[in-house]
DNA sequence: GTGAAAGCGCTAACAC
DNA sequence: GTGTTAGCGCTTTCAC
């Protein structure tokens, strides 16, 4: 079917009695074009209402001025923030985002990427959950990838990490002064590359007179609010949750059950989404720095986009920010 | 620059030996087609790594796939919600969602949807904040507009809205039977329809009894937060937000203030965004039809994509949803 | 400074 | 069943 689309360029050079030519370049800005003919053009273009097909300059300039986004799940606020600082940079630059939320399920990204890349210049992927072998099969896709939160294989593409180590430290620091030497862990999907990250910081980080337990949980909030029941048996006296949203899931049960945290319970988590500030009481959370992670990506990426190099790695630093939800552990018996 | 594209439709035709119209062919599964010819174009398809180009096949068959979608804030779960639920359905269409973010500011809104129109074939606004001259002007863009939570003027363009009344008038009677006669609602931006509909929701609901106070707020969580004082100041018993955000927000420095909730003051939000059954205590609200927003916003439009006339309107439900925040007004000083 | 013409990579009549 | 041909609406050399 070849829909006819209304107000082409032809026919605003026709209305102007010009050429094709000159109204595309007045359209563009093109400088070495006399003013009358500029204003005439743009009178006549905004008369008919014309405006130019982004599918057809797209395809005449060889790109789509969009950039692919693939997120695990939009509704952690973690991975809007990125969104949002992606969008916010790439604009400035005259990008706009098409997003694909995978919706935890790692199986579908590779078909949202295919989709994604066939309209877009770039690809930015935020925790992937594929398989490594997956990830780098990528590269077929001859586009420029940039991978936020994992570390693709031999540095196959260009990424931004975070380094939680040090805050993964300073978070144990604190537990332990504050008595507690029993943790459970609760763990976040095992294809996000933060899951096996966060679960190493801590089990490198643990005093040794600690035990630090690990039950499987997920990334969202009922998956923490789940795993909650199972965390409290095993006797632990802080919950460290894979991400915010799983351990405030936690803290909703652990008020369901009538435990008070940080009296009876203490909790952590990872990201420091902006809830963690708002429930009560706040969350004490390893703050993972968001939008700067967007901002980053688009950083390293815009390069590419240009067929120039740029640099290809960006290692940001999570830092702990303590709330009320971490306390003194209660004494024993 | 004409870029030169690895692997075009040609290449593949050569190399397999037939002729551009039957690897069209394949790659789209037309039946019509020599099985034995199918395999030999798909293995070198697939050898030559072949990935049609979108834009080509957009401009050819003079549509995108794309629908573009505006919201004020990302970062409002609310719009993350609502945003997957576009997202899920269209995507069953085979439509992908081009996103934009105004940030909550309304002048950025135009300048957005002119761009996404451009690079989409329908455009679905969420909670538009832009002015009704400028919403109406939007029909010379002459793309299918789907508009949720507000109702354009003269029903310029399909809309799927949400009746509050009825959970209002709900929520009046839980606090007056509660004891509450002194409300505080914080407002939300003027150029939000739903501040208006709220607004005026709450004010034909109200028992005579009850004074209705108001104070300007904002959309966002820092927005409720910074104005919590001023509402307190009125005496009020019982703080209304305009959304979840701002009733959060308010919470959060009501309790920073040291004042209980429920015992002291009560609070109330709309939307029922998914952090308010996690906070604590849980938000009691006026809980929007979130997912389904956006699956209604899907089918309101996905009609007009193909050129087929739809419905119009679409009316949803809004519900109380009564959690511990609101309690018995203190008894009087 | 402006126009003519050749694409960008694909789809879809229309013939054969 | 398959190839030929004419576009989709724009950009961009290359002449004038």
């Amino acid at each position: 079917m070849r829909r006819t689309r209304q107000v082409t360029i032809l026919s605003v050079a026709a209305a102007a009695g010009v050429s094709k030519s000159t109204v595309s370049r007045v359209m563009n800005g093109t400088p070495t074009v006399d003013p009358e003919i500029v204003t005439r053009v743009r009178d006549v273009a905004t008369r008919l209402g014309y405006r130019p097909s982004g599918t057809a300059q797209n395809l005449s300039r060889g790109r789509t001025g969009i950039v692919g986004v693939l997120v695990p799940d939009l509704a952690n606020p973690l991975f809007a923030a990125i969104l949002k600082g992606i969008s916010a940079e790439a604009e400035k630059d005259g990008y706009r985002t098409l997003v694909a939320d995978a919706n935890e399920q790692p199986g579908e990204e590779l078909r949202h990427l295919h989709e994604l890349a066939r309209q877009s210049d770039g690809l930015i992927l935020c925790g992937p959950r594929m398989s490594t072998p997956d990830l780098a099969g990528l590269s077929e896709l001859d586009e420029p990838i940039v991978v936020v939160n994992r570390k693709p294989a031999r540095s196959l593409f260009p990424s931004v990490t975070v380094d939680s180590q040090e805050a993964v430290d300073a978070l144990c620091r604190h537990l332990d002064a504050l008595g507690h030497t029993r943790l459970c862990y609760l763990a976040g999907p095992a294809e996000a590359a933060a899951e096996s990250d966060r679960w190493s910081a801590l089990q490198s980080s643990i005093r040794s007179r600690t035990k630090l337990l690990r039950i499987p949980a997920g990334a969202m909030l009922d998956d923490g609010h789940a795993a909650a029941d199972e965390a409290l048996a095993t006797g632990a006296t802080c919950l460290i949750g894979f991400n915010d949203l799983v351990a405030l899931g936690a803290l909703a049960r652990l008020q369901e059950l009538g435990f008070a945290v940080p009296d009876r319970v203490s909790v952590a988590g990872f990201d420091d989404i902006v809830y963690a500030r708002y429930t009560s009481p706040g969350l004490t959370t390893i703050a993972m720095p968001q939008t700067e992670f967007g901002q980053e990506a688009w950083r390293l990426l815009s390069p590419f986009l240009q067929g120039r190099k740029g640099r290809r790695t960006r290692t940001l630093q999570a830092r702990l920010v303590i709330r009320p939800s971490t306390g003194p552990a209660p004494m024993r018996g």
